[in-house]
DNA sequence: CGTTACCTGAAA
DNA sequence: TTTCAGGTAACG
C-alpha cells in the first residue's frame, strides 16, 4: 500500500539518473523554489554547510532546466548557478503534491511554487547537494560518457591504453568515464566478452572495440527500459522497469550463462563484487613480445 | 595503485 | 551476531 519496499540494490547509475531527469525536467522547468527543508541528521548531504546558507541560495530562485552529467542531476538556476544533486547509493528524488505523506527515509524537501515538492529520500545518507558557480565545476572532474555521441572508439581506447589497473576499475572510475556503476559495468564486460580483472592496457584493439560498443549498448538499453529504480513514481502508466529482462550476469552467481550454460562466477575486482561468465569472458592474451618487460613510465 | 570510511537494513 | 551491499572521497 505504501508502494514498493525500499530496495537498496537499485543503485542509480547513468540510466536511472537520466530517467529521473527526463521525468522531472518538464515538471520543474520554470518553477520557483519557495522553501527548502533538510533533516539535521542528514549530515553528508550538505558536507557540513549550514542549511541556512543553502536555503538563502535556493529560495526565490527559478529553475531554468534540469540537466545531467554522469550520475549528477544539475538544476540550472536563474542566477546562473547550478545546484548539483548526487543520489549515491540509496538516494531518491520524487515529485509529490504538497501534503502527500512522507516518503520512506525522506531527508529533505524542496518546495516549488506550484504546490508540489521534490522529496529527497536517502536510507543511507550518502547523497550530496552542492551549489556551483558553473556547470563546469561539476563536469571538470568527470570523464566522457560512453553514450556521448562524440566519443570515438579511438578516444575510448586511449583511456584504457597503458593502464595496469583492472579494466573494470577503469570503467568504474568516473574521472575516466562518467556514468557506469557496478551493474552496467559487469553487463558491458560480459557483452564484450572481456574478463573484468584484465589489465585495461592488455586488451586487444578488437576487445577494446567490443567494449566500446558494449558500454554504449548497455547504457542505452538501460535508458530505454527506464532504468531499474524509481519506476513506481515516475511512470504515470504504472509500467515497471525492465532491467531484469536484460541483466545477463549481475547477481546471477552460480546460475547458468544464457549463452553457454556455464555457472556465472563471482569475484572481487576493484573492491567490488564482480560477476562474469568464465567461459564467454576469456582472459586477454597480452600482445607482448619484443621488448618484453619494458615498463611504460606513468 | 589499492583500501577504507561513510550509513543503514537485509540476509546469512 | 556478523557480513554484505556499492558511489565516491580520503587516505596509504
Amino acid at each position: 500500500m505504501a508502494g514498493r519496499r525500499f530496495d537498496n540494490r537499485d543503485v542509480p547509475e547513468l540510466p536511472e539518473v537520466e530517467t529521473i531527469r527526463r521525468d522531472l525536467a518538464p515538471l520543474v522547468a520554470g518553477r520557483t523554489i519557495t522553501g527548502v527543508e533538510v533533516d539535521p541528521g542528514t549530515l553528508p548531504l550538505l558536507a557540513g554547510a549550514p542549511i541556512e546558507t543553502l536555503r538563502a541560495n535556493l529560495v526565490g530562485r527559478t529553475i531554468r532546466s534540469l540537466g545531467r552529467r554522469g550520475k549528477y542531476l544539475l538544476f540550472e538556476l536563474d542566477d546562473g548557478r547550478w545546484f548539483a544533486a548526487h543520489l549515491r547509493m540509496t538516494g531518491r528524488l520524487v515529485w509529490r503534491e504538497r501534503g502527500a505523506p512522507p516518503e520512506p527515509y525522506e531527508r529533505a524537501v524542496i518546495q516549488l511554487d506550484d504546490g508540489h515538492d521534490l522529496r529527497w529520500s536517502d536510507l543511507r545518507k550518502f547523497g550530496t547537494w552542492r551549489l556551483h558557480a558553473s556547470a563546469e565545476e561539476v563536469t571538470a572532474k568527470l570523464g566522457p560518457e560512453p553514450i556521448d555521441a562524440g566519443l570515438t572508439e579511438a578516444q575510448f581506447r586511449r583511456v584504457l591504453e597503458g593502464r595496469r589497473a583492472p579494466v573494470k576499475a577503469v570503467l568504474l572510475d568516473q574521472r575516466r568515464f562518467a556514468g557506469l556503476g557496478n551493474i552496467y559495468v559487469d553487463e558491458a564486460l560480459y557483452a564484450a566478452g572481456v574478463r573484468p580483472d584484465t589489465p585495461a592496457g592488455d586488451l586487444s584493439r578488437a576487445a577494446m572495440g567490443r567494449l566500446y560498443r558494449a558500454c554504449r549498448e548497455v547504457l542505452e538499453r538501460g535508458i530505454a527500459h527506464r532504468g531499474a529504480s524509481f519506476r513506481d513514481y515516475v511512470d504515470g502508466q504504472g509500467n515497471e522497469g525492465q532491467q531484469h529482462m536484460f541483466v545477463q550476469v549481475f547477481r546471477r552467481t552460480g546460475k547458468p550463462c544464457y549463452v553457454c550454460g556455464t555457472p556465472i562466477a563471482r569475484s572481487i575486482v576493484g573492491g567490488r563484487a564482480t560477476h562474469y561468465c568464465p567461459r564467454c569472458q576469456r582472459p586477454a592474451r597480452r600482445p607482448r613480445r619484443a621488448g618484453e618487460g619494458a615498463r611504460r613510465a606513468g
